[in-house]
Parts: structure tokens; C-alpha cells; sequence
DNA sequence: TATTGTACCCTTACATCACTTGGTACATCT
DNA sequence: AGATGTACCAAGTGATGTAAGGGTACAATA
């Protein structure tokens, strides 16, 4: 599995291990089942933090992209080909969209949906 | 009339503004047909600048709070005791805080929602 | 004992936005 | 001429978020 991070890249590191390894997953370079690199070694062969690896990882199985056993490694996760191709962030992105256009068209300002938008996000942790 | 603006409150200056004429018209300090300091006048004497005036005239507006007439000044709204209790801002914070809830049930990250609602908010200016 | 994923602390750099202020200009009415 | 609301461009300050790094620690496994 080879893996190329550009530092350079405007596109956040975390983001650009997660699309090589999604772009790995449906290019039958990694199979469901395979082992993939710790965490540490990973950040160890690319140079990047531990933090910024297992960053990726979190999302990478929130997607059912990898599966963590624990203590027993990372693996490709048996549906990994399926969920590499649906994209999350696009419904959020629709979703998101639909509601603030409807705040706009309320003639609400940009000002005051990004001051709710605010609001509402601090009022609950992650 | 009397309005106090305290410029060492964490409330904007323009909220502040839009406060006090509110609360003026709640308590019929202000009556509908009433007429309003133009712009410039109220911006001296409250040592504000013409576009913090401006800017809680242009909301105040829209919320029917008060109306423009053109070059004639600005007069209190003949609803403006109702619209006054109005608060769009709470519409508006029960509808987001619907929106990002769902998607948090759904497992997206805050930094996922927040990074969305930039790309929306930005792929059509105001 | 070494390694696994995970969690927490704090810090840095960078970007974005809200708020405010400044100045200038316009068309319209009195 | 003077006043009205409105529009545009520009700038600085402060707050806040992301991304990334450093460090340390934990329980569970081989």
C-alpha cells in the first residue's frame, strides 16, 4: 500500500490519509480483511503525528471504512468497497443547504444564521 | 426618548440600538405613526457611527418594527408593538438546532458541520 | 514487556468572520 | 442648499475555529 501525503497540499493531511486509503479500498488494493499499519507506525512511515493518524482512522470507521479490533490492529472492514463510495457530507451538505436557504428567504441575514449557527453548536459538546 | 448605548457591553452596539427602540415601543414610549431620528442625527448623539445606526434601522425594518419613507424619515410601524415581541431569531435558532442535531445523531463531527455550513454559506453571497 | 487503540492535557499557526469605523456618492424630497 | 435613506469600498480589532503537533497515560492483549 503505498501512500503519498503532500504537506504542501492545501487539502488537511488527516483528509488527504483518509481519501488514499478510501482510494486503496476501491482499487482492490485493499481488500476487506487486510491489515492495515498501527497508528503509531503509520505516523511514524509518513512523518505525521499520532494525532493526526488516528484522526483518520476515527472517520475512517465512523464510515465502515476499517474496523479497530481492539487490540488486535485495524482491518479493512468486510463492506469497505461499498462505504468508500458514499460520501456523508453530501447529504449533510443538501441538508445544510436546504435549511439556510429557507432562513434567507425568511429574509434572515447572513449575519444572524452564522450567530445561531454558533449558538446552537456551543451549546452542546461534540 | 431615551436610549443608552454602553460601549463596554458584550451586546453590538447595533443590538443594543434595536433593543432600546423595541422596549421603547413595548412600553408605548414610542407610539405607530411616531417619528424617528434620522440616521445621521441619532448617530451623533449617541457617538455611534452612521452605519451602526443604519444597520439596526435596516433590521428594524425588516422586522416591521419600524418604516422607512424614503426622504421623509423613518416613523414607528403601526404593528410595531406586535412585531416587537417577535423574535425571528428564535425560529431560526429552533430550526438549526433541529438541522445539526439530526446530524449529530448521524454520527457527523462538528468539524464536518461546521465545515459544511462554511461551504454553503459561501457558494452564494448574501 | 511490548503493542494495540484511545483519551486527556496544552500549545502553535492560520484562517475566517463579526463589529465598528472611515470616507464618498447617489437620487429624491422640502 | 439641506436633509433623507441607501449604497459602495476599505480597514482594523477581537473572537473563535481548524489543523497539527508534543506529551502522557490507560486497559487489554499477545
Amino acid at each position: 500500500m503505498e501512500i503519498i501525503i503532500d504537506i504542501d497540499d492545501s487539502v488537511p493531511l488527516f483528509a488527504q490519509l483518509i481519501g488514499q486509503i478510501k482510494k486503496a479500498v476501491l482499487c482492490d488494493k485493499l481488500r476487506p480483511g487486510d491489515g492495515l499499519p498501527s497508528i503509531r507506525q503509520l505516523a511514524n512511515d509518513l512523518n505525521l503525528n499520532n494525532k493526526t493518524v488516528a484522526k483518520a482512522y476515527r472517520l475512517l470507521e465512523r464510515d465502515s471504512v476499517i474496523q479497530t479490533k481492539g487490540y488486535r490492529g485495524t482491518f479493512v472492514h468486510p463492506d469497505a468497497k461499498a462505504n468508500s463510495t458514499v460520501d456523508l457530507n453530501a447529504w449533510v451538505l443538501t441538508k445544510m443547504g436546504e435549511t439556510i436557504a429557507a432562513f434567507r428567504e425568511s429574509g434572515v441575514t447572513d449575519s444572524e444564521i452564522r450567530i445561531a449557527f454558533g449558538d446552537v453548536m456551543n451549546r452542546r459538546g461534540n
